[in-house]
DNA sequence: CCGCTATACTTGAGTACGCAACCAATATAG
DNA sequence: CTATATTGGTTGCGTACTCAAGTATAGCGG
């Protein structure tokens, strides 16, 4: 499933990830760290992962005026472009998975109790919100 | 939790993992093909893995005799003993997790949903079995 | 019996991380 | 206002994988 995204639109998980969160944060954008603490990742996790996306164009760099040590990650348009469309089969293949194998009852049960888990402030269901 | 296991035994949660499944294994030894399907490991993946272990003794190579292509993981002396440590408190940390999170109730609606997942054929609850 | 495919495994190259060490800017203490 | 600690970020090095290619054995169909 994490290959189909891919073999299918060039981005890991965490990519996605990424830019999910970005879409979802005010302006498009979000500090390193805070991004790294959404990811479970570590700073030089994210800075790695960063550059990548950088490199392909899905989100840019910008500096924060009231404190020089921050950078900011910002989503550009052609990432939100991107994450719309990756979002589409990603979301259907999520769907599809569950789905066949879990009643919506079921589906209900288990949101609930593993939306309790540290680090699932999210994604009541809904696409990529944005 | 699986730093801890890094920390105090010196093993990867696969590590651990696949003293697992050759302390459940019949004689504690399993074909390297099947290991990997448990581990959800490709074989260069399990080779690599068998190969740390191996040096450090946890586990050795045995030959089929019916099949001169395959290569048996065999779980050592050693390594049923490093599982028996490293499980007590692996589990330890597992159901302190789990505990705290979730009444007893709801890890049986838990287990019951995530039992039927793929690559489940699992764990009922006591430790490692062997 | 001979080629052909499939299976079990290994190896080389590349990737996605973590950790530790580092620099820069900000907060806090004296 | 300095001195120290804390926080945000990057970089070098090591590790745990994957994928693709290669070797060896096994099991065909003709």
């Amino acid at each position: 499933m994490s290959a189909q995204l891919v073999a299918e639109h060039g981005l890991t998980i965490n990519d996605y990830e990424a830019l999910l969160h970005l879409a979802r944060a005010e302006d498009g954008r979000m500090r390193r760290v805070d991004l790294a603490e959404r990811l479970i990742l570590t700073a030089s996790g994210v800075t790695r992962l960063l550059d990548g996306l950088e490199a392909a164009g899905l989100v840019e760099r910008a500096s924060c005026a009231s404190d020089r040590r921050v950078t900011y990650a910002v989503l550009t348009a052609a990432g939100r472009t991107k994450l719309h469309e990756a979002s589409e089969s990603h979301m259907a293949d999520i769907r599809a998975y569950f789905e066949g194998r879990f009643s919506s009852e079921e589906l209900k049960q288990l949101a609930a109790l593993l939306g309790r888990l540290p680090g699932a402030a999210d994604a009541a269901g809904e696409d990529c919100a944005a």
